[in-house]
DNA sequence: TGAACATATGAACAGTTGAACATATGAGAA
DNA sequence: TTCTCATATGTTCAACTGTTCATATGTTCA
């Protein structure tokens, strides 16, 4: 119990930076390549790729190549699912 | 939007230290004091209030007092459900 | 009052992290 | 092959975070 308990710390820590939120709501839009993901969230290109390894590690996106490029999109609905939770209780708070 | 982001960064980087997940998970089991809290999960009382604080603040728990102790419970149902859907994450990844 | 208990707060220190920069890898075209 | 485009990786550094220790606040009871 106790290492499930710091592997749901990590993937917590994955969701608490504002950065990597925007990558993966600009990912519910559909599968995008690490220029238009750098180009949505305004950011270059080397702290896109860095923060994409870190939410492919964690299991929340998933790539192919396509050519030259690498495809990423949301590995499953619970990416959705705790961003939707999360929205929720922010928007409840007084 | 943007703000909204943050502060959902912000909640979710509460969620992110095991210590604060330890915490949730007693209190799972209701309200409880700060030493029960400390001895549960074997931190020193410092460690716990730092944290309790810092729960509290996200609206993640709640206390009243009661005598000399201040009792701490759950805020809402989003708690557990964050929880859930982070350990459902974790235990389907390969 | 004052002592004892329960909790909170402040400061300091070590460990961690995201961004920037430079560079490397890999794929397609010529 | 060599050139170019697209992406990944390694390093450095400032900013942030959790814990510990010491101390303060607040409550009850004698």
């Amino acid at each position: 119990m106790d290492d499930r308990i710091y592997d749901l710390a990590d993937l917590f820590k994955v969701f608490s930076d504002s950065t990597r939120i925007r990558i993966l709501y600009v990912l519910m839009d559909g599968e995008k390549n690490v220029s238009d993901i750098s180009e949505a969230v305004d950011m270059n290109q080397s702290a896109v790729s860095h923060q994409l390894k870190t939410l492919k590690t964690s299991h929340l996106v998933k790539v192919r190549r396509d050519g030259k490029a690498m495809l990423y999109s949301l590995a499953d609905d619970h990416v959705e699912a705790i961003l939707k939770i999360g929205m929720e209780h922010i928007s409840e708070e007084d």
